[in-house]
DNA sequence: TTTACTGCAAACGTTTTGCAATTTG
DNA sequence: CAAATTGCAAAACGTTTGCAGTAAA
């Protein structure tokens, strides 16, 4: 994900508006590593928005996603989407004791034969225990 | 995936019951290729048992899960679980276009870097336009 | 002053749940 | 006979939609 005010500028040059709700969502996103749900970002941005309402989120993430500027993520069991302002490639691992999702370092599209097919994109998702959970199983 | 007679056995030797709606639905999924979800199982199976129940659908499909003889997927924007028979080390494409789910022949785990994590499985998807709706744009 | 965006509330589609009746082993 | 499973209907969940009012450019 570009920086804030990067993605800003872009908005309007695309005849799309800079409400200060998006500017909230936008700079919560913005070199951040971690991977939130709609709600976690509801949450946050109604910190310094009471008023917002969980259409703008949706509305603002699916611009941000559509400009590539985010990924939308479902991993694991999870029943809902996590968004993800990592746009280079890597990958993501999924605890399944604290449910939090991590980065990955991956290298090339891991496919040996594609058959025909254009590809435009690959998700490469692990899943297992945590190094953190690992340790407090452990005592 | 396991033949349907092993499976059945499997499920008697665990204290569950083989009753007649998981063996239609167990013999549905066995030996086949496709990424059916609960509804294309539901609609299948209520072919032999016109009483068939969406909660029965999801009951078996938790156990075969849960067995391992089934994984379940959440591949591109789709808001439903596919379920796939295949249980051997694969990725899957999906195709933007036509919405369908092909299997990918994959190699080992890509990952370089997991730091310390244990994991237990992993998912590769690719999304795209498959060969045959490449086809099709391209007269 | 145009038209994109907001908040609200209702709608949506998938999956889960509670429960009484039934069936398996 | 005990306990697991069934079908049903309602509920839950995340997400989307329609719309009248508001605000960005």
């Amino acid at each position: 994900m570009k920086s804030g005010p990067e993605i800003e500028k872009r908005l309007s040059t695309s005849g799309l508006r800079l409400t200060p709700q998006r500017r909230t969502i936008i700079r919560l996103l913005a070199g951040n590593t971690d991977h939130p749900s709609a709600e976690d970002i509801f949450l946050k941005a109604r910190g310094q928005f009471p008023m917002l309402s969980f259409a703008t989120v949706y509305n603002t993430l699916k611009v941000l996603e559509t400009m590539g500027e985010v990924q939308a993520l479902r991993v694991g069991g999870e029943d809902r989407t996590l968004y993800d302002p990592r746009t280079d490639l890597h990958g993501h691992f999924y605890c399944q004791k604290c449910r939090n999702v991590v980065d990955i370092e991956t290298g090339e599209y891991p496919a040996h034969q594609l058959a025909g097919h254009h590809v435009e994109g690959c998700q490469v998702h692990y899943h297992g225990v945590c190094v953190d959970c690992l340790r407090s199983l452990n005592g």
